[in-house]
DNA sequence: TCTGGGGTCCTAGGACCC
DNA sequence: TCTGGGGTCCTAGGACCC
């Protein structure tokens, strides 16, 4: 059994590079929205100790004192890009699980010709590369925990192709030998604190503990971990994309939001944009949850954090309905005297939108579903005109901080690069 | 001054049943 | 003094991922 895992170096950075050449070899960062963390770096801004998840004020300064270059978030061309790479991929391996928007696993084993693995992975690497200007790492080891491995002890140890496969059980221990525990796929911040208190600090050390024991003190997620790292295959390769459980809109505000007047709208936007999404994935939910909170930053001020859940008797994917549901969440949780500085929706308890169970106590607050006009909204809306609810905050998604955001190169006509 | 967004899975504990 | 045992289903919240 042997899986590969593609990984992007360093995406967005590279994505940002491709139609900017002049950016080779220059420190890139890219931050989240409202230009609040460092979210991507190249391995420039590395070196020069930019670190995931770090604020962007806290290292503005000296960043762009040594010529850093930070880009804004431009998710559309990210998942272009994305989703370019991945065709790729597809095209050569029957059987592919996009992971997320930089990775991809691989099955080899439905691989009909009986390639070298490696070399064949050179191969699709340099393709790749040549196709679409992205740099990827391929790693090639046993089941996806150890492909995982595979791609760290690429970083670690800086292998130029940038292609490792751990084929046998010697250069697996050895691996596993240099990885510490906290870089295992699946043991995150508490895990870590259990394990290296009880003396355990690297995979190698993790691999010596019966998985029966680790299910008693620990979990079964972490003992699949446990079982993979040792060699057995506990996971699949998921090639049909499941529909999703859930779907959240959020932001955090580009200036705190005090006023249930200001809110009201921002909330409606992402109700209409989490309806939407609905609707893209042809199901419709019976659960709406509307909720606020203050910085957990700010100290100083009053701190409020509440999330409300509205059940609705008929499942539903129709806007009118959602931004009802919405709205009394919004104001049963809406307090006055705080200074929100984020807010969203979730949508959960899905079901598909070709079934219809009826209430017995059906709610007279709501209005009939009619999917033929939520679907002329749909239509229009994908076209230069928008048509928006009553409710909604026209002028803009929500009070939102972008300056430094490139060009849609690959998605807007009005943006294509020009050639001088 | 200034700290992202969108997901999944698992589990403990409550409500309820006989 | 002293109040069973065994089960299912659901949900909120924790931990993790990128």
């Amino acid at each position: 059994m042997t899986v590969a895992l593609v990984d992007c170096e360093s995406f967005y950075a590279s994505c940002e590079r491709i139609f900017r050449p002049d950016l080779k070899n220059k420190p890139i960062v890219v931050l989240s929205n409202n230009d609040g963390c460092v979210i991507a770096f190249s391995k420039e801004a590395k070196k020069m100790g930019i670190s995931m998840g770090v604020p962007w004020f806290k290292v503005k300064k000296p960043f762009l004192k040594q010529k850093g270059q930070v880009f804004s978030s431009n998710f559309a061309f990210y998942g272009d890009m994305s989703a370019r790479v991945m065709n790729i991929l597809e095209g050569f391996v029957p059987k592919t699980e996009v992971y997320s928007i930089d990775e991809a696993f691989l099955d080899f084993d439905t691989l009909k010709q009986n390639y070298d693995l490696y070399d064949f992975s050179c191969h699709i690497r340099s393709l790749i590369k040549q196709w679409t200007g992205i740099p990827v790492r391929i790693g090639i080891a046993p089941n996806k925990t150890l492909s995982k491995i595979a791609i760290s002890e690429i970083k670690r140890r800086n292998i130029p192709t940038s292609v490792l496969y751990l084929s046998n059980d010697k250069e697996i221990k050895n691996a596993l030998k240099n990885t510490p525990v906290h870089k295992i796929w699946g043991v995150g911040r508490r895990l870590n604190e259990h394990l290296t208190s009880a003396g355990i600090n690297t995979a190698l050390d993790l691999t010596k503990i019966s998985p029966q024991h680790i299910r008693t003190k620990f979990s079964i997620v972490l003992e699949r971990t446990v079982r993979e790292l040792r060699g057995e295959k506990c996971l699949t390769i998921e090639n049909n994309i499941e529909s999703k459980k859930q779907i959240i809109v959020s932001r955090s505000f580009g200036e705190r939001v005090s006023n249930f007047e200001t809110l009201r709208p921002i909330v409606s936007n992402f109700a209409v944009r989490a309806a939407e999404k609905l609707r893209s994935e042809k199901q419709k939910c019976s659960q709406v949850s509307v909720f606020v909170k203050t910085s957990p930053f700010n100290k100083a001020k009053p701190q409020h954090a509440e999330i409300k859940t509205i059940k609705l008797f008929t499942p539903t994917n129709d806007t009118r309905n959602i931004l009802i549901a919405a709205k009394k969440g919004l104001l049963s949780i809406f307090r006055l005297g705080y200074d929100y500085a984020k807010a969203g929706i979730i949508l959960n308890k899905f079901s598909n939108e070709k079934t219809k169970q009826y209430s017995l106590f059906q709610d007279p607050d709501e209005p009939k579903e009619n999917m033929k006009f939520m679907n002329y909204i749909d239509q229009i809306n994908t076209q230069e005109t928008q048509i928006y609810f009553a409710s909604q905050n026209t002028k803009t998604w929500s009070p939102m901080k972008q300056n430094m955001t490139s060009p849609r190169y690959t998605t807007n006509w009005h943006e294509l690069p020009k050639v001088n």
